[in-house]
DNA sequence: ACCGGTTTCGCAACCGGTTGCGGTTGATAA
DNA sequence: TTATCAACCGCAACCGGTTGCGAAACCGGT
């Protein structure tokens, strides 16, 4: 009972040989609707399953799509897969996830083994230390279709998926200035990161459209949760500190929200907090914040069935790369 | 450029065979070390990559496992990932990961699935709709090592690893005790779940050791947020509202933080929080939460690592099932 | 010159399915 | 009776590696 049955295992069953079962599971038109019958009912009643890693070595397919990710923990990657996957199973296909860890060396490692794999496309979301992108321009050259998403590279030549950076931080910047704040902040990431910059971007223009100068001492950042804490402390705690405070992300967000509470500052007298923020950790705060919602959800959705177009697009490559901007969606709560 | 180039290719431009190749790369005794420098200069060159799925054929093994989840979303389960590719990785195996999404059949599809791609074993928490779990004998049967995490079936024989619920519920309800609440409501999960029924007990038995009545509208349960939020509603507002509550978990956490915000309750004064909390989500409420961590990290990595013991062991199913109980961790914060 | 042993490599089968092509059988038409 | 053709099925190669076994080539020893 050990052993998993196979087609041989039917065929001598059977007294046939491998491709008549082969062809009677699939319908072939060649074979008998007797002897077709007689085959699947024994396939049947002995649980027979074929085996994928034959299917895939046969057919160098493998119906499985790759997603290479930072890391999927706690914020708005969780959301991303759940679009992902939901195309991805509409499709019939499965999906494989590997985690860069923010690791150059394992983003490297994880697209080899998705192409020794054999996926059909890959989904990717570059590491923040990724500076050179030559393993990427083997998966083109490849012809195995990838969609970048969020954290895109700018120098590949590729379909791109991202919520509107620009206009959001835009957005939520102006709705801070029109509800009358003076000294607004804002906590970016890690500079190599695109939306770092296109975020940070929106931020001056806002700025810069309301006639208000930029100060540096108003722009900080930081990896991690106890790094945005830290900084924010310090932000809040110079001689004219900001009456508010864009956060670039859920982690910057709850870094800021952290210093806020144990600087006992009200929100939104003292200070008002708005930013990127997915559901449902902007209404766990107290008061529940106003947000900017990157919609991972949508994104993840999108970004997979662009690359299903390139899949069953035949000569992929002769096709220009689209980048595609997600308008993301700004709710107005108490902390503004 | 498109095509991947196979020993065959490095085979012919030596004027050797497959085999030689084969051997030469791995270093077999019988080739010579000229030969094996050749073959292994020309495969550096043109960055030859071995296909697993051939190999994966071959030796009917795929250095693959399987994870089975009911989601990877926002709560715990990233945390038990990160623990389980930290050890997947040292034994240079990829992680599969299937979601089940709460859905049975999506379940035994993934087990499926992941027979058909010959992991080489599987790490499962079930979803709590699954009452037959045949599927998961098949892959006992199969001999395909097998651990369970958090949920965990009860009539199967395998490894699990899970919390120590009972001890953790008590202990919260206890400190809850001493810190002089009189009125202790539990907000459970899926009454499927052991894990909801462990936790109940843990909770029924602080109170019974104290000398208190168990009331049964002191107990509810939600299966999301929402519901959560409602029932906690409710249960705010009766005549003799609690003053401490526990949660099972992270979601009905969020659930009773939404409902305690909107009822304009003080924490602690008008009512204590304690519960199942993963890092870092309990300090990003206000007060910072005490809670009972359930050390996703830990469960993650302890059983990934009896999953590899049972895969390197042979006859691993002579071995009788263990059963780890992880002590979780109580951190004291301001919500008691 | 012959024998035994080592070194080095190739043949062919195998993993589990897929598929082009050719063969056998029986029925039908000429 | 024989040529024709469809219906049905098997042979064998293939995907990309792995491996048991055998063989050729070369060695030194006698």
């Amino acid at each position: 009972m050990s052993q998993s049955i196979t087609i041989k295992d039917i065929a001598q069953l059977l007294g046939l040989s491998k491709s008549t079962v082969s062809r009677a599971l699939k319908d072939h038109p060649d074979i008998s609707p007797e002897t077709k019958r007689a085959v699947k009912e024994i396939a049947e009643r002995l649980h027979y399953k074929p085996n994928h890693v034959a299917i895939s070595l046969r057919h160098r397919k493998s119906r499985m799509i790759g997603l290479l990710v930072p890391n999927i923990s706690y914020f708005f990657f969780p959301s991303v897969i759940e679009g992902i996957e939901e195309i991805v199973h509409q499709h019939g296909y499965q999906l494989m996830i590997l985690q860069s860890n923010e690791s150059y060396d394992r983003e490297v490692n994880g697209i080899d083994t998705m192409l020794a794999n054999n996926v059909e496309g890959i989904l990717a979301s570059v590491s923040r230390r990724t500076e050179d992108f030559s393993h990427f321009k083997n998966v083109i050259d490849r012809d195995i279709p990838i969609v970048f998403f969020d954290r895109v590279p700018e120098e590949i030549k590729a379909d791109m998926v991202l919520v509107d950076d620009i206009r959001g931080t835009y957005d939520g910047v102006k709705h801070l200035l029109e509800t009358g704040r003076k000294r607004i902040a804002i906590c970016i990431g890690h500079p190599n990161l695109l939306i770092s910059k296109n975020r940070l971007k929106g931020y001056k223009m806002a700025l810069h459209e309301a006639g208000m100068e930029i100060k540096d001492e108003y722009i900080i950042s930081g990896q991690s949760i106890d790094e945005v804490e830290s900084a924010t402390h310090q932000l809040l705690n110079q001689d004219t500190p900001p009456d508010g405070i864009f956060a670039i992300s859920d982690l910057t967000m709850t870094g800021i929200m952290k210093s806020i509470y144990t600087n006992r500052l009200r929100i939104p007298e003292d200070i008002a907090v708005i930013g990127f923020c997915e559901e449902p950790f902007s209404t766990m705060y107290n008061p529940p914040l106003s947000a900017i919602q990157p919609m991972g959800f949508e994104i993840g959705k999108i970004a997979t069935e662009v690359l299903f177009n390139r899949i069953q697009a035949e000569h992929s490559f002769m096709v220009t790369p689209e980048i595609h901007n997600i308008t993301s969606r700004m709710v107005i709560r108490g902390s503004t």
